[in-house]
RNA sequence: GGGCCUGUAGCUCAGCUUGGAUAGAGUGCUGGACUUCUAAUCCAGUGGUCAAGGGAUCGAAGCCCUUCGGGCCCGCCA
């Protein structure tokens, strides 16, 4: 029995008085008591019944409280009624940890069966190949990732995608900067291409185009050639694309993210996929030929309401605007139509997982990466167009909701961080720009944090080789930037501080590292391995009580987190068990307890506390490691 | 002008979906705890007109309306 086992008997007895006592049937909520003086689960229904049958709440809780002690009540112990209106129940502790301990060294611990094996893809990072991944992006890949990994505990089949816009007009740019601006395509020494290509190239090129006219009259005539695929630009456009693919990806698998499948959309525009989708949006009757008007001559979708303007989808020459690509990738997606696409293999991940590759060569292999649902991670600047996609592929589908955008707002820099970039910004944060070259490189975070954890592991474990000593540094470095982007609500815009972000105490990834370093040397230090065949009820202290409670909610978060798409729910449950954790760990001697018997049974919670950390922080993408 | 998001402690944020018990963390500041399973820790104190006003409710940080402050989006660019 975990907590949600506790729940669901309550809530089923309590409905069942309720019916019997012919109450009207009302919307109660049965949760986690408010307060420990309160109990372990909390009532509403006083409150929710008081009006309908004209009694006080706690006339009705009392009258509930009483029936509630004549029914067969296995795993509730008491039945208390406050001066407030509240029912609150106290769990029976022998048969509550008994069972929470049981379930939570089993190795699917947590795993909830909401999706029932449904399909769901979950599209993410999507930066454009022409620079390195900043801090930005990270936001959207931890995002992504993270929601796909909690996804997939609650049992949908998951594939992950990323879609490479190789066909745009940044990667035009920097094909523009060794084609016509004088830029070796070798970097220098040591720089990664990403970066090279972002931080030197990208930015000198946009720079000049306002004073060199002819670099500017070069760029549609490379962006069209990239669209269409034939010549030598294009390929030398292909070589460049790939190569500073493979350095963003470095960057990713560094952060433990890996994808199922790599979408060119080079590729999408070639397949023609979108003639396909444009006759049936015609024939559907869902886009329209403006006749009058600014947009005479235009295939628009007209807008719902009044003020807010119609999009164009095809110009008056006849050229598609840049939404014309998002919705045959979208259709795409959801299986909509017959994929044009086969399959080839770009590598094998760190973790074992084949990441393939769209392509139109026929390889003669064809697969499926659709879902029934799919969820796309952009930031919330893209709303709009969003929402457009949105309503399309509803009128489509019919099904409804198929298609979700998980916006999330962007990370800017503190005016502190900005300053160090020689930008002046009156104690104001600023928004990143690739273009101006305000933003800080992913890679250059993780190494700057992983220098100083480095020191810090080796000052505190100067018995560890270096290898171990850079390993962990790395684990504690990711973890730190993961959690960092991680805990926060996904509307919430995150100011990043270069010197805030190289904390590493409090409500931090590292702190939750920590806690399951300090528990696997409790496991190391003993000479016993812990046996779960006992009891458990000398645990009673609030520290060990406390400490079961969180262990056995994780099932409960992980429907929560899936349920509202909503990652930060399982990061803030990596903290309060490391933070119960701890206060166990400050209050309650394990190795020394009183008895033999007590050591096992302390051990064991230790364990379980263990098994449930890793678990959950594996679904943030964490590492725990087991010193620090 | 329209749309989306946001405003809770000095600072950074939980809580708001689904109204209910004394509004919680981290950080900062003050003080305390290492002969002890790792002090990246723990404990105590400090700190709040939940932006403002109104409404419905027995009851509002939460729901509705208005106002104000902050951010983002609204091209026959991508």
């Amino acid at each position: 029995m975990t907590l949600r086992l506790l729940f669901d008997e309550i809530r089923s007895n309590i409905k069942k008085i309720s019916n019997d006592l012919g109450y009207p049937i009302v919307e109660f909520d049965v949760s986690e008591a408010a307060k420990p003086e309160f109990g372990d689960v909390s009532c509403n229904i006083g409150f929710l019944l008081a009006k309908p049958i004209k009694k006080r709440p706690s006339e009705i809780a009392e009258i509930i409280a009483n029936e509630y002690q004549k029914r067969k009540r296995v795993f509730v112990s008491e039945v208390n009624v406050h001066a407030s209106g509240y029912l609150n129940f106290v769990a029976n502790h022998s048969a509550f940890i008994e069972s929470v301990m049981q379930s939570s060294v089993r190795q699917d611990y947590g795993k909830f069966d909401l999706g029932q094996n449904s399909k769901i893809v979950v599209e993410h990072t999507s930066v454009n190949p022409n620079k390195a991944l900043h801090i930005g992006h990270v936001r959207n890949i931890v995002i992504g990732d993270t929601m796909a990994r909690i996804l997939h505990k609650a049992c949908y089949d998951v594939r992950i995608l990323n879609y490479v816009d190789d066909s745009g007009l940044q990667v035009a740019d920097i094909v523009i900067g060794f084609k016509y601006g004088g830029f070796d395509s070798k970097p220098p020494q040591n720089q990664k291409f990403d970066h090279y290509c972002g931080d030197t190239v990208y930015v000198n090129i946009t720079e000049r185009y306002g004073k060199e006219p002819i670099l500017a009259e070069k760029r549609t005539m490379v962006l069209k050639e990239l669209e269409e695929g034939n010549s030598e630009v294009a390929k030398f456009g292909d070589e460049i694309t790939r190569r500073v693919l493979e350095e963003q990806l470095k960057t990713c698998w560094r952060l433990g993210v890996t994808y199922d499948c790599l979408n060119f959309e080079s590729q999408i525009v070639r397949s023609r996929l979108w003639n396909v989708v444009l006759e049936k949006m015609k024939s559907m009757g869902l886009i329209y030929l403006e006749s009058e008007g600014k947009n005479a001559g235009c295939w628009v979708i007209k807008s719902d309401s009044e003020t807010e303007e119609d999009k164009i989808l095809i110009r008056s020459n006849g050229v598609a605007t840049y939404i014309a690509k998002d919705i045959p990738y979208a259709t795409w997606k959801l299986g909509i139509l017959e994929d044009p696409f086969y399959y080839k293999q770009y590598t094998v991940q760190k973790n074992g997982r084949i990441l393939w590759e769209t392509t139109l060569e026929n390889t003669e292999t064809k697969l499926n990466f659709t879902g029934d649902t799919v969820i796309t991670v952009i930031d919330s600047r893209q709303s709009r167009l969003q929402k457009i996609i949105t309503k399309i592929i509803e009128d489509f589908k019919s099904k409804g909701k198929s298609y979700v955008h998980l916006g999330y707002e962007s990370v800017t820099l503190s005016s502190d961080t900005a300053k160090n970039l020689n930008l002046e910004t009156e104690g104001k944060s600023v928004q990143m720009s690739g273009r101006k070259g305000i933003y800080v490189n992913a890679d250059s975070v993780l190494d700057i944090l992983g220098k100083k954890t480095y020191d810090e592991v080796k000052k505190r474990n100067p018995d560890l080789d270096d290898a171990l000593l850079i390993k962990i540094a790395e684990q504690v470095a990711v973890g730190a930037l993961r959690y960092a982007m991680i805990k926060q609500d996904l509307d919430k815009i995150i100011t990043f501080d270069m010197t805030e972000s190289l904390s590493l105490e409090g409500d931090t990834g590292p702190y939750i590292q920590y806690a399951y370093a300090r528990s696997v040397r409790i496991l190391e230090k003993s000479d016993k391995t812990p046996a779960f065949d006992v009891s458990f009820n000398d645990l009673n202290t609030s520290y060990e009580k406390n400490l079961v409670k969180i262990i056995g909610k994780f099932d409960i978060q992980v429907e929560d987190s899936a349920k509202n798409l909503s990652p930060k729910l399982i990061a803030r449950y990596c903290y309060d068990l490391a933070v119960y954790f701890n206060s166990f760990y400050e209050h309650v001697k394990v190795l020394t307890a009183e008895s033999p018997e007590m050591i096992n049974a302390r051990l064991c919670l230790v364990w379980s506390f263990k098994e449930t950390l890793v678990k959950a922080l594996s679904l943030l993408g964490i590492d725990a490691p087991y010193r620090m």
